[in-house]
DNA sequence: CTGAAAGCGCTAACAA
DNA sequence: TTGTTAGCGCTTTCAG
């Protein structure tokens, strides 16, 4: 019934041993018996077992995609850096497990545990917030799993993928300066997202460059969902003197802020430009489209894959790669009133 | 280091075969005997291995979550039925695999052959319009791979669950009638999905309750998405008499109709009602927030998952479950002007 | 209702 | 560079 590895080794008169080697890539094989047992697998339609392989060996061929899912509101980003992440696997002959993880209580310890021992996990990937949670960390350390993540905070020990999101942030409201804005607000997001602390931080950077001055008025706690967005820009309508402009943390924020102009009778970009971070689809299906940041979130899941199987197969020991941001200029962001 | 069967069998004094029914279930185990094999299980913190259950026997405590991932519009309502599936893994100690397909040539058999050779899942869950797909579904009952579905369209010789959407498109219809509407308008979706059709049914039936024509210039074709949700209105927008009421089959659309209306100085509601189907985030985040039917993603994939693990356990012949609808009456709808 | 033996398909640790 | 011998942790026969 099904082709076995033995079966292979028979047909090609060596040990099934030596066609194991061949499998696992291992160099010691000279190269013509690997073309031959390379062949045979090919003719014969071999498919090797991953519940063998796990039981016999260490291997599994299996990694988690870890992430929050306390708050759902980015369930599109969560969705396309898993398509980036499934994406990987697929070359490589990964297959990934989805594995959402409640941070509060000790669930999630359970939950890691479970799949370290019980599937043999090879390693991890995760998102912010997970990316920089202590007790998460310590774990995957005492189990020896490696782990790749996606915009962590701690740069310095991690391999994964991230973006220059400070500068992106900084260039995001340079152009609020250039279009001769002066009383630019921020809102801010959730505060143990590194994403909150950077674009906060290239906010003042940029207010700086520009010579205006940094007044906490105009900065205000968000929790990167619509609904904060909606709170944190009607606090900011109720100050003496309106912002001109407000560059919220994240789209789906602008798009409360959005929401809140039309509630006051505000016309964007008339009255006010407003812009956000992530181009989400939101962000051109707002009227007017939102000016935004595009963060590649499809690549950075398939990039922190990649890296991550770098160190699975022992070719290195694992990169933090950079990846490109790009403004993205639309209609929601004007010249001042 | 690991607890092993064995060790459960040495500690209470039984043969690993019986440890092993009492883990699988069986009912020939007398009950004392159970107890105290699941006493030591507990106390001995005993986890079963799946790669050697997955090695032995026929089961792998995996199922696949399958999707097509050619057009990502809807990756909202992906997201939250994976949430739901994964819910109801958890609870049965099953893990899921999630696999986007591409349904253009020959590439999902070869994933489905893979999921099911090497990693012998024991079943599948799948979204529209997976669910309808012959030589898919074909390749399953080949390999005799139990599966459960969402919204299929075929609903005799399905398991899974269902919503009744032609009757919930008909009562949103009757909404507009009831707000005064004659000239209600309708942009339909892809054409394979089952929702398409039944949205459209739901349409006409109301049409026919409130004793309206049915006028094939206010039907146009969409396809789901925000884009084609715009190109559809401004269709509409062309025509001598506009309709003062759209229907469109998902929130995508309704979203785009109202980017539209922007772009065309028309005022929603004033001029204009939009009402849209699914109940997205997105519906909430829209000015004015739309009128729409909230449909229990998160609860279907949830649902899908459990009848599907009724039918690998052997517990019964699967059912196609039908979750109930609710209309969400919010402000893009208003009398006809 | 319970147990003993055999083996799932592969890799580890040796040897040659 | 290659082969041999065990055995991963569980379930399947088949007997009792």
């Amino acid at each position: 019934m099904r082709v076995r590895l033995e079966d292979v080794a028979r047909a090609t008169g060596v040990s099934p041993k030596t066609v194991s080697r061949v499998l696992n890539e291992e160099s010691s094989v000279k190269e013509s018996t690997r073309q031959k047992v390379l062949a045979a697998m090919e003719s014969m339609n071999y498919r090797p077992s991953p519940a063998a392989r796990g039981l016999a060996g260490s291997r599994s061929f299996l990694v988690a995609m870890l992430y929050d899912n306390n708050d759902n509101p980015a369930s599109t980003y969560l969705a396309e850096v898993q398509d980036g992440v499934l994406d990987a696997c697929d070359a490589h002959r990964y297959s990934m497990m989805a594995c959402p993880l409640r941070m509060r209580g000790q669930d999630f310890i359970r939950r890691v545990d479970a799949l370290v021992f019980d599937h043999h996990i090879e390693g991890v990937i995760m998102t912010p917030p997970l990316t920089d949670y202590a007790p998460l960390l310590q774990r995957l350390k005492e189990h020896g799993v490696p782990h790749s993540s996606i915009s962590p905070v701690h740069r310095e020990a991690s391999i994964g993928v991230c973006m220059d999101e400070q500068q992106a942030a900084k260039a995001m409201v340079m152009h609020l300066v250039e279009l001769g804005h002066r009383r630019i607000a921020h809102i801010v997001g959730i505060a143990n997202h590194g994403a909150s602390r950077w674009r906060m931080a290239g906010y003042k950077d940029a207010l700086a460059a520009a010579g205006l001055p940094f007044d906490p008025q105009y900065v205000v706690q968000g929790e990167f969902s619509f609904g904060s967005g909606v709170l944190a820009a009607r606090e900011l309508f109720a100050l003496p003197e309106l912002p001109t402009a407000i560059f919220a943390a994240n789209d789906d924020m602008a798009a409360g802020v959005m929401w809140a102009a039309n509630e006051r009778g505000l016309k964007v970009p008339r009255d006010l430009s407003v812009c956000g971070f992530d181009d989400t689809p939101l962000a051109t299906q707002l009227w007017p489209p939102l000016t935004t940041v595009r963060q590649p979130s499809r690549d950075m899941g398939k990039l922190a894959a990649l890296q991550l199987m770098e160190v699975l197969r022992g070719r290195g020991p694992g990169l933090l790669v950079q990846v490109p941001y790009a403004l993205q200029l639309r209609e929601s962001t004007a010249a001042a009133p």
